[in-house]
This record gives structure tokens, sequence and C-alpha cells, in this order.
DNA sequence: GCAAGGTC
């Protein structure tokens, strides 16, 4: 029996499919896919099934010195054991193996971990791989018949990735959570990538934060074309030569701005002084790589998180290729003609691909990289209806269609009008820019494609000024970096992988260093920064990776080894923990000043120290004083979520606002003084019988208003008895007359708004409560352009219906919402509306 | 419980 053995089991059955004729059948074994035909079993793996990691005895954090990881052995241990078992099983039967993992130095890898896996059970049979730039019939069966030997170097150059991230990684991070104490879910992360990725931000952090802004003037005039049957009124601008000789529009001084200003608002005319006209051709786009492809899905307002894992998923219906690739260049089995071809008839892309076929010419566009793993993203001619897909899906399908039809389609041609107008020594420009060949416009509409008119002009005519304007400006701080702008900015640094890097984004936010979209920093992540910069500046460092890469490239080549490189970064290590030793508590202390930052609020109305968010030994939250024991004033925050601190203060006590997260149920707490002090004034007000103690002990219900800012209705032996009904959150409450017979309870009004809530008797208003809770689902999807992963991630902010959605504030659910803009927000409400 | 890299 000869087994072959791919990366994952889509690569698996399509090999199968091509090897067998199409005869192959699929066997599930221990939860894995065994494809089956002839002497032949063809297994797909799920990338690496086996990890490296320290012996068990090198588990626990506290009984091993951080540095004690440097020289401890490493061992490679199976992280998927239903795939290794199955693997076994048929690695014994087997009397030949063919590994036939991916075309890269990865690949090559999990090829030598399948190898390994292998010669365990079996040290006789033959090993051989095949190689193939991508799964189809002419490449793959060239392959099979011209089989190699497995490149242990290139293995190698992996293998010694895998131990240098993970002897750094691993021993830096467990030396900051360690020291400064910050163990479990909290511990202090650190490595190659995820490190030089923070700086990044933290960078720009500092600029921004270092950044004076400096004030300029900008001036503009109106001028007037006339003609006998038209006039035409268009916009100029300032502008002058600087000391190198190039145009500049900003004056930065107020006296020279007021003078010209002075002067083109009482001038009559400007005369021409110049007409340039030029066209430019406007080239199609490359095909889509993974980086190219989040940042179009960006622009979309989807997160990186969100575009892969929507792309995933089309992948695995088959709709479109792979996601995770660097390459940019087709291969020569694509035919865009036949591709085409399959979208003609189609009923929302038929006309445009009939329109793409009409064209003599159908070359399509090359980017930069051309790697033989994976072709860069275009569809299938597997084309599914816009009800098979929810709406992002179809979204982001629609995206890949129309980059792969923009990829063959023309060029566009723009014609500018550069017009230069004088008043007296005074320059005015107009820049106009007409599309005048929509090329691959019309099928790739997600390009900014708006025209500026500017009308024919001759040189020496006279134009009315009509207006002068002057405004005064800002220099504005460097923006900080968007998601996509991050992985694009990875990828040209070389850190990190098209396969990691949306999640090594994700990753910094769970470890708390970045909040918010675009992500900003915290006070942590500025301390851990400091902290390696000082102590490990190479892990902070892009170098790192790229000293990597020269080892990696040395050990492929044969001109290194795996252990030499692996003991000379074991060395360098050493030596930062060397100089560590030293430098711990400061370490330490600046940690945890950073993380206390974090969580500060303000002044303690008791004592002179700060108020922090701090966690009960129950897991709760509250506001505690930093001078604890010696003040031990606190206040209670919502039972509900874990806190995030905003920037908003409160202006009677200093303090900041709390936002509560607490997935769909979200909201802002506010001033924890402010709440417990209106909860304090207000007194509780009896509504009758408690039912559970009433007749018993003579309980009564009553309103009641809670330090921690919640309302209930509950009784009034709490706590001997602890009946309670939960009301909402905001708004006045208002007890009427009228009275709910069933329960001798009055009808309650919400007043919260524009519309009082007529919430009616408490008991019969929770238990309508619990059975529509029981029901579910949301009326949002109905909205054009809101698909069920979207309804979801609107529903863990707390926007549960179109109502919601309406009332919703854009900036904070922007914030707060991974993937949603503000514009996306905005074009809902106006739907809604 | 640490990293980064595959894949789902």
């Amino acid at each position: 029996m000869e087994l072959i053995i791919t990366e994952k089991d889509n690569a698996a059955r399509r090999i199968a499919d091509i090897l067998s004729g199409e005869s192959a059948e699929a066997e599930r074994k221990n939860g894995v896919n065994v494809y089956k035909w002839g002497g032949r079993r063809c297994i797909g793996l799920s990338g690496h099934v086996v990890g490296v990691d320290f012996p068990d005895e090198y588990n626990d954090w506290r009984d091993v010195e951080p540095v004690e990881l440097i020289d401890a052995p490493i061992e490679k241990k199976a992280t998927k054991e239903n795939i290794v078992s199955t693997l076994r099983v048929l690695a014994r039967k087997a009397d030949t193996v063919t590994i036939a993992t991916d075309y890269d130095r990865e690949g090559e890898l999990i090829g030598k971990e399948a190898w390994e896996l292998v010669r365990d059970v079996n040290d006789e049979v033959p090993i051989r791989r095949v190689r193939f730039s991508s799964i189809t019939e002419n490449e793959v069966t060239d392959a099979f018949e011209n089989p190699d030997d497995l490149d242990f170097d290139l293995a190698a150059a992996g293998e010694a990735r895998q131990e240098i991230d993970l002897i750094w990684g691993a021993a830096l991070t467990r030396f900051l959570s360690l020291s400064s104490r910050q163990l479990g879910d909290d511990f202090i992360s650190v490595g190659r990538v995820q490190s030089p990725t923070l700086k990044l931000i933290v960078d720009r952090e500092r600029e921004i934060e270092a950044f004076d802004p400096e004030d300029y003037w900008e001036l503009f005039a109106d001028l007037l074309k006339e003609t006998d049957d038209e006039t035409t009124e268009f916009e100029s601008q300032y502008f002058y030569r600087d000391e190198d000789d190039n145009e500049a529009e900003r004056v930065w001084d107020e006296e020279t701005a007021e003078a010209v200003f002075e002067a083109l608002d009482s001038a009559a005319a400007a005369t021409v002084e110049r007409v340039n006209r030029r066209t430019r051709t406007d080239d199609p786009p490359a095909p889509f790589n993974t980086t190219q492809f989040i940042r179009a899905a960006g622009s979309l307002g989807y997160s990186a998180q969100q575009a892969m894992s929507i792309a995933e998923d089309l992948y695995t219906a088959g709709y479109m290729t792979y996601p995770r690739t660097d390459n940019t260049v087709y291969p020569d089995d694509l035919d865009p003609e036949e591709l085409l071809d399959a979208f003609s008839g189609d009923y929302h892309f038929g006309d445009d691909a009939d329109d793409l076929l009409d064209l003599d010419d159908l070359e399509p566009t090359e980017g930069d990289e051309e790697t033989t793993d994976h072709p860069p993203i275009h569809p299938t001619e597997d084309i599914p209806t816009k009800g098979e897909l929810s709406d992002d899906e179809w979204e982001i399908y629609e995206l890949v269609v129309r980059r792969f039809f923009a990829t063959v389609a023309e060029s566009a041609t723009w014609e500018h009008l550069k017009v230069v107008a004088g008043v007296d020594e005074h320059k005015l420009k107009s820049n106009g820019k007409r599309l005048v060949k929509e090329g691959y416009h019309a099928v790739y509409p997600y390009f900014n494609t708006s025209e500026n008119y500017v009308p024919d002009v001759t040189e020496g005519e006279e134009l009315a000024v009509t207006e002068a304007r002057i405004e005064d400006k800002q220099t504005q701080p460097p923006r900080r970096y968007g998601q996509s702008r991050l992985i694009e900015t990875m990828e040209k640094m070389g850190i990190g992988t098209k396969s990691t890097r949306h999640n090594t984004i994700e990753k910094l936010y769970d470890r708390g260093y970045v909040e918010g979209d675009p992500p900003r920093p915290t006070q942590l992540a500025d301390a851990v920064v400091t902290a390696a910069e000082e102590f490990a500046e190479l892990v902070v460092s892009e170098e790192m990776t790229r000293e990597l890469e020269e080892d990696m490239t040395a050990i492929a080549e044969g001109e290194a080894d795996l252990s030499e490189v692996a003991d000379e970064s074991r060395e360098y290590l050493q030596q930062v923990f060397d100089e560590l030793r030293d430098s711990r508590e400061e370490v330490a202390d600046l940690l945890q000043e950073s993380l206390k930052a974090d969580k500060k609020l303000g002044p303690c109305p008791e004592s002179d120290h700060e108020l922090l968010v701090r966690q009960s030994r129950n897991g709760s939250y509250f506001v505690g004083c930093d001078g604890y024991p010696d003040c031990e004033y606190t206040l209670p925050l919502p039972n509900t979520g874990k806190p995030l601190i905003l920037d908003e203060e409160c202006e009677d006590h200093g303090l900041r606002h709390v936002k509560m997260l607490a997935g769909r149920q979200t909201f802002v707490h506010g001033c924890p003084l402010c709440k417990a002090e209106e909860a304090e004034e207000q007194e509780d007000e009896v509504i009758g019988v408690c039912p559970d103690c009433g007749e018993e002990h003579g309980g009564e219900l009553a309103i009641k208003h809670l330090q921690n800012g919640s309302r209930l209705v509950g009784c009034t032996r709490y706590p001997d008895c602890d009946y309670s009904l939960p009301l909402p959150r905001r708004g006045d409450i208002e007890v009427t007359d009228e009275r709910c017979e069933e329960h001798d309870l009055p009808e309650l009004v919400v007043h919260n708004g524009d519309e009082p809530w007529e919430l009616g008797c408490p008991i019969c208003n929770y238990r309508e409560f619990q059975a529509r809770e029981s029901e579910s689902g949301s009326d949002l999807e109905s909205l054009d352009g809101i698909g069920s992963k979207t309804a979801e991630k609107l529903s863990e902010a707390g926007i549960e219906s179109i109502d919601d959605l309406k009332s919703a504030e854009v900036e904070t659910v922007a914030s707060e919402v991974q993937g949603v803009s503000e514009d996306r927000l905005r074009g809902w409400q106006a739907k809604a509306d």
C-alpha cells in the first residue's frame, strides 16, 4: 500500500481525486478523512501535528528559574493526537510513503514531522517527497512521476526557528510575568513577532504624544470662467515656491498669509499663466495576496481577523482559492478566459464577465512576489448564489470576484488639467481630473474615481475672482496604525507570515496591550516595550527576524547547522539574562506601575492615594484605594462584565468613567462615586407585599437602588429574604396608580428618552422577559449589508435590534466592535430610518 | 498557563 501524506484535508481530497480519476472514496477514521483507491491511501494532516515544548518538569513557572529554560531540553509533542495515531496505523501497513505537503519551508518541516512519525513505527519503508506549486492534474501527475527526497536541511531551518522562538519567548515571558507577579491569565508575553509589532504601535503613540502642532494657513480663491452661453466657477489654491523650489501651499506665518489674503480678496481678476494637460494611465491592481486582500476588506470595514475568517469559510465551501498566500502572480494553469466563461450568464457577474470576454487581450496583471505554494486569491468556477451566503460572505466574495475581474481588465485613463493663474506676484493653481476611460473601474468599484472639474481656459485669459478664503489650520500628529496598515508594515519588515499576522494583532488585544480600533497601546504595552528596549533590544526589533532568516538560509543551504545556530542564539539570550538579573526589581517596578496606571480612576476622596479598579478573591470587580490597608475606602462596580476605564473624567470627583464589557450587555457605568451617591439619595419605595415572605413575616416589596448602579424590586427583609426582580439600568421609574390584578402590584413606567416604556407589573414583566430570552433571533439581519457575522458582533456590543442600532452612538460602537467602521454604522442607520 | 507556525 502506498501512503500519501498532505498538509491538510482539502489537499488530500483533491490529490486523491486527481490520482484516482475521481474514484477515491473517503473513509472517516478517528475523526480523520482517509481517501482510498486501488492500493493507495491519502491522509491530510492539519498543519503541524507535533509541536516543540519543554519536558513536563519545566511546566511549573514558580519551580523553574526562567533562565534555566535557555538550556532546557526541547521535545516534540503530538498536538493533534487523533491525526498522529491514524497516521501511525496507516504507516505500519505502508510499503511506500509519499510526502506531499506544501511547497515551502514550513511545508518541508511538516513533511519532516510526518517522516519522523512514520519512521517511529516503520523503519524500512521508503519515504519520498513530491513537490508541486498548485494542485492541478498536470502538476500533480508530473510530481508523482518524478519524486524526490525530503530536504532535511530546509526542514532544519524551520526547526531552528521553532527552537529559538520557544526559548526566547518562554524565558522572557516567564521572567517578566514572574518578576511582576503577573501569573495566571494576566501573564506578560514577549515574542519575536508580537513584540516588534507592539513596538510599532507604541512608537507611533509616543510620536503622537510628543507631537507639537504648528499653525499654518491655506488660501483659496474661486475663479469664474465666462463664455457666451455659460459661466463656470471653480476653486483654486494659493501656492508659492519654497527654498527647494517645490510648490508649497502652507503659509507658516500669519502676517504673510493675511497679506496674500488681502491681495486675493481685493483682486478683480486673475490672469491665466499656464495650462498643462496630460493623460495618465491608471493600471489595474495586481492579484490579491493575503495582505492586500485584508487591506481591501479593511476599507469595507472588516477587521483583519474577520476578513480571514470569512475567506476561510469561502475557501472551505469551494468558492475561492486558498486565502493564505504571498503570491501575486497567477500560475500558468489559470486560464482567465475559462474562469470568465464560468461567470458568463451569472445573475450578478455575467454582464461584467461578458464585457471582459469581449476584450482582445486578457493578459492578467502581476505583482512583485511570485511563490510556488498557492496561487493569488481568486474565485473558483464554482459560483454561489447570493442566497447561499450571508451578507458579509457575499460582500467579501464579490470583492474577490471583482478583484479577479480587475486584474484582467483594461487600464483606465485620466485626463489631468492644471491651470496656474496669477494675481500680481501671487500664484493660484487648480488641478482638474477627469476619468476619460473607465477601464478596470467599471468592474472594480472599490477605488475612488471622483472627478474634479476645471474648465478649459487659455493662457492670457482673464478670470474673475469671485471669492477669496483664508483657512487657519494646524499640523496634525501622525495617524495611528490601522489593522491593515499594521499588517502591511509587518509584511514589509518581514515579520510574521501570511497565516499569522492577523492572529498576532488579535493576540495584542488578548494580552491587554492594545484597545480599540485603530489599536491604541495601554500603559502596560509601553512598559513592556520600554523594558525590552533596555534589556533585550533584539526581541523588539525586526533585526531578530532578519538575522534568523539569514541563519535559516544558511542552514537550508547546508552552510550552517541547526545546533550551531540555536546555541549561538542561546548564548546571546544568556547575556540578556546576565544583565536582567541585576535589574529584576527595576523591571518589576516599571511593569507594576504601568499595570496600576491602566487601572487608575483618580483621587481617593478619603486619602491622598489613588483609586484603582481591583478584583476581589471571588473574581468580582470593585474600586479600592491604592493606600489599602491604611485606607479602606471602596466603591462597588456592577456585577456583570469586565471594567474598561475610559478617558472621560467625572467633573465632580475627577474619576475616570468606567465601561462594563459584558458581551451583548456592555454598557457605560460612568463615575462609580456618582452612581453610589445617587443610590444613597434614593429611598426605597414600597410597592406591595413580598410574595415569598409577606404572609409569614410581613416582608414588603420595594424599588431599591444599589450603589453599584443597578436597581431592582426586592424584599425589605433582605438579606433574610432574597426575593428580587430585575429593573432596567437607565431611565426614571414611575410608579402608577394602576395595579396588576394577578399580583396586586403597581404598573411601572420607565422614562428614558422620548417614548415612555410601559414596563407594567414587575412580576409579569420578568416572566415576559424570560420568555423572550428563550426565543432568540434578531431583526438586524433583515437590514441590507448586515450578515449573520456582523449581527453577532453587534449583539456583543449590546445592539440586538434595529431600534438599538438607530439609537446607538456611532463612535462608541465603532471603537468597540472590530471591523465595523463609523461609516458603515451611519449607512445602516440611514437604511433603518 | 510561555513563542510562532501550520490548520479549522
